[in-house]
DNA sequence: CGGACCCGGTTTTTT
DNA sequence: ACCGGGTCCG
């Protein structure tokens, strides 16, 4: 396939256009001119139901921003009665600097652009008293869920060990993206969570409403209930929404899917944007089915597909095409590029993961001097993607040896650190006593005194009353239950929180200073000052960030509003790093030069992604795996290691079957350089003493053309054979070369007798170093540790 | 209350 | 291997 050949790329239709707004092209719309014909088409089709189904890096932000600029300029909509749908705040907040761009300097209004969790929020204040809540409702994270969750099932008297309330948050979880309240759980899942399911979502449930609290899945559920119960509230909001846009529609869940086409139900003018070959998040309840169906729900419907990529070079483009083509259901696109072919794809194996990150690390500096023809590339234009985070270890500590500057991306965020987490309970209890959940978190932060049995007491007396904890702790107080140094402490805590509340009623109130005075008068930050760890003052800093924060908005309420919604990890300074990066964090970026570490069966595609949902799961990690590549712009190298170290303990790895669908044309395997002859040798012969199935699966590998064309590249190279190679001949001899009780010697361990052999792996009972599991490959019989050495 | 020790789980992540 | 959570004991 030649895909950058222009003249065999299909032309798309472009839609017809009324002459009026031609006339406007014509005068000038610069937003118009830079379009290609089926981005313009996109943007011009205002009416009716439209699908853009977007390939990777094909300009859809561009036609989106475009689509929304059009709308205003024919005066179709003012900027409040367009509703744009994004996922995440950032993808929000680029939208509107981009429109912004557009429009010229106006980059207000437009108060109905953001995530569907914000905009729900935004429509639930307005109607809470609907579903039974107050105006003020707080908005918990999944913290606060799941400390809610453990509360109820301590009360239910369930087994917290046996059935971790983390499941019971997730299948809650699960059943609010599926639009489901309590009552409409269908009974198919009676059995959840030792068949209580049900019954502790209902009083999870019924506990939130108690608090005036939501938590994410709610702010939508609770608005899809006000749709669909609330005949004239709805309609009030889609005269209002005159049109509706939605960013990344192969992410939506049921409930938002609902969300969106209630609003859209009358006029029908929505236009969701999306690639059904992006979608990586059906693990937390997305439905690839939502733009699959897209015709079928709204009949009628004009599809536009941008396939022309201005991303990758012709080799990476069609490596990817060739990947995603394995799966079945797509709705189909054909990539193309007018640009040039570039380096093939490049694949290279390795002994194992320290060693591919060393090879890794060596590679980018080559790359950030200038090599085999390419310009220098700095290091913020070159990434690594991994599956799994724990993956990035490896990188981490390879880079730390040599003084390469990277930055991870992802981890925990600003909001969700600790001290901010604290600090903003604190806040909470000022805006609002009666916050329980905040009570909880800081009445013993830091240590006053108020152990469990202090705390059992103040709950026990604020259930008997029906008030709240901080009630309930005067309450104590004034009976004196509570012990010596702890009572003067929670008479010092109490006081606190009611200056603090009402300094929020002053009319000089100054929401930052009162920060200030909450965090140095709570000893909070004093907490962290005394505290020696490494990390303490880190997380001071994070606190006078946090502060800083402050002056953006005009009241505590706001910000916690803010916050409560909003993730903020964009600090990073400007000095020039490698990213290392998930697959799914890397989604709508972009870099010139990409590595994909880690292509191994089990680890990509994940063993837990395909034993949990089967081929969905596979079609998901391939989709991964399509994601991944598309990102690179000039030069993409996958890589795999034959070992690599899972949960402590050696283990084989083949070669990522992902591997074996690259489109040969496009893929040029690279042999390591380094002492172990590029590893495919080492390949070659694990696993040989694993399980039947293992074989199975290894015999496909070797006749598959993925593996031949390794072994070709391999043959006409002159190979290194070093130690390991030998040891490759004694494992290939027979199953297991040892029996029970040979002695062996490791380099590690030393010398040890054999006391269970599994597939490849032994146990061994070392003299001096105890039993351990260890992989053949790493042991020599002790008879023979003069003639092999290490 | 805090520190030492044991046990279990371990993909991906936003709001 | 490593982390977090829970338990036990000083």
């Amino acid at each position: 396939m030649n895909v950058w050949d222009e003249d065999k790329a299909p032309v798309p239709q472009v839609a017809a256009v009324p002459l009026s707004q031609r006339a406007t092209a014509a005068r000038g719309a610069p937003y118009l001119d830079d379009l290609n014909p089926a981005q313009r088409a996109a943007v011009e089709a205002l009416d009716g139901p439209v699908l853009m189904l977007a390939g990777a890096g094909t300009g859809k932000t561009k036609a989106l921003t475009a689509r929304i600029v059009h709308l205003l300029r024919q005066g179709r909509a003012r900027p409040n009665e367009i509703l744009a749908v994004t996922f995440t705040n950032k993808a929000a907040r680029e939208m509107k600097e981009r429109v912004g761009r557009l429009l010229g300097e106006v980059a207000e209004g437009m108060p109905w652009m953001g995530t569907f969790h914000s905009l729900s929020a935004k429509i639930l204040r307005r109607h809470a008293e609907l579903v039974g809540l107050k105006p003020t409702f707080t908005i918990l994270d999944t913290d606060d869920q799941l400390r809610l969750l453990k509360q109820l099932i301590a009360a239910a008297n369930i087994d917290e060990k046996r059935w971790p309330a983390r499941l019971l948050a997730g299948l809650i979880d699960g059943w609010k993206n599926r639009a489901w309240t309590p009552e409409k759980v269908p009974s198919s899942e009676a059995s959840a969570y030792n068949n209580r399911g049900t019954e502790l979502y209902e009083a999870y449930q019924a506990r939130l409403k108690t608090l005036n609290a939501v938590d994410f899945g709610n702010l939508l559920l609770h608005c899809v209930t006000i749709f669909q119960t609330r005949e004239d509230v709805l309609q009030q909001y889609q005269r209002w929404f005159r049109y509706i846009l939605v960013d990344e529609y192969q992410d939506t869940n049921v409930a938002q899917y609902l969300w969106l086409r209630l609003l859209a139900q009358s006029h029908k003018n929505i236009c969701c944007v999306g690639d059904d070959d992006q979608s990586i998040y059906g693990w937390r309840g997305a439905e690839v089915g939502n733009i699959l169906r897209f015709e079928k729900d709204f009949p009628g419907a004009q599809v536009i597909r941008l396939e022309q990529n201005y991303r990758s070079t012709g080799h990476i483009l069609a490596a990817a095409s060739g990947i995603i083509a394995a799966n079945k259901g797509r709705l189909g696109k054909t990539l193309w590029t007018a640009g040039e072919p570039g380096d093939k794809l490049r694949l290279i194996g390795h002994w194992d993961g320290e060693e591919e990150a060393r090879w890794i690390g060596e590679e980018i500096e080559a790359i950030q001097r200038g090599t085999r023809g390419h310009e220098p590339i700095d290091l913020n234009h070159q990434a690594i993607l991994v599956r799994a985070s724990h993956q990035m270890r490896a990188f981490e500590d390879r880079f730390l040896t040599i003084g390469l500057p990277y930055r991870v991306v992802g981890g925990p965020r600003f909001y969700e650190r600790q001290e901010i987490r604290d600090a903003m309970a604190y806040f909470r209890l000022a805006v609002s006593p009666d916050d329980d959940l905040a009570f909880e978190r800081v009445v013993n932060l830091p240590k006053r005194g108020l152990g469990d049995t202090a705390q059992s007491k103040i709950n026990q007396l604020a259930r008997a009353a029906q008030v709240s904890l901080l009630d309930g702790a005067r309450e104590a107080l004034a009976k004196g239950v509570i012990g010596g140094k702890g009572a003067s402490q929670l008479r010092a805590f109490v006081d606190g929180v009611d200056r603090w509340h009402a300094v929020t009623f002053h009319p000089e109130y100054d929401h930052i200073r009162l920060a200030e005075t909450i965090l140095d008068e709570s000893g909070y930050t004093e907490m962290w000052r005394n505290d020696k760890t490494p990390e303490a003052p880190g997380r001071l800093d994070n606190l006078k960030e946090l502060v800083k924060a402050l002056e953006q908005f005009d009241n505590l309420q706001g910000f916690l509003e803010h916050v409560s919604l909003i993730m903020d990890n964009d600090t990073e300074g400007a000095e020039e790093k490698v990213t290392i990066m998930t697959l799914h964090a890397a989604k709508g970026l972009e870099f010139p030069v990409v590595f994909l570490p880690g292509w191994e069966d089990g680890l990509f595609p994940s063993q837990r992604s395909m034993d949990e949902t089967g081929l969905k799961g596979l079609e998901e990690e391939r989709r991964l795996a399509y994601v991944g590549i598309t990102r690179a712009e000039e030069l993409c190298t996958i890589s795999f290691a034959s070992n690599r170290r899972v949960y402590g303990q050696w283990q084989s790895q083949l070669p990522s079957r992902f591997i074996d669908e690259l489109p040969a044309d496009h893929v040029e395997v690279l042999t390591a350089p380094g002492l172990y002859g590029g590893g495919y040798g080492a390949a070659a012969q694990v696993g040989f003493g694993s399980s039947l199935e293992d074989r199975v699966s290894k015999a496909d590998v070797y006749n598959s053309p993925g593996w031949k064309r390794m072994q070709e590249n391999q043959s006409h190279r002159p190979m290194r054979q070093p130690q390991e190679a030998r040891h490759v001949v004694i494992d290939a001899e027979a199953l297991s070369p040892y029996v029970l009780g040979d002695r062996v010697f490791h380099q590690k361990f030393g010398y040890g007798e054999i006391m269970g052999i599994e597939g490849d792996k032994l146990d061994v009972e070392f003299d001096h170093a105890g039993t351990k599991k260890v992989v053949a490959r790493w042991v020599i019989p002790a008879d023979q540790v003069d003639e092999v050495p290490f």
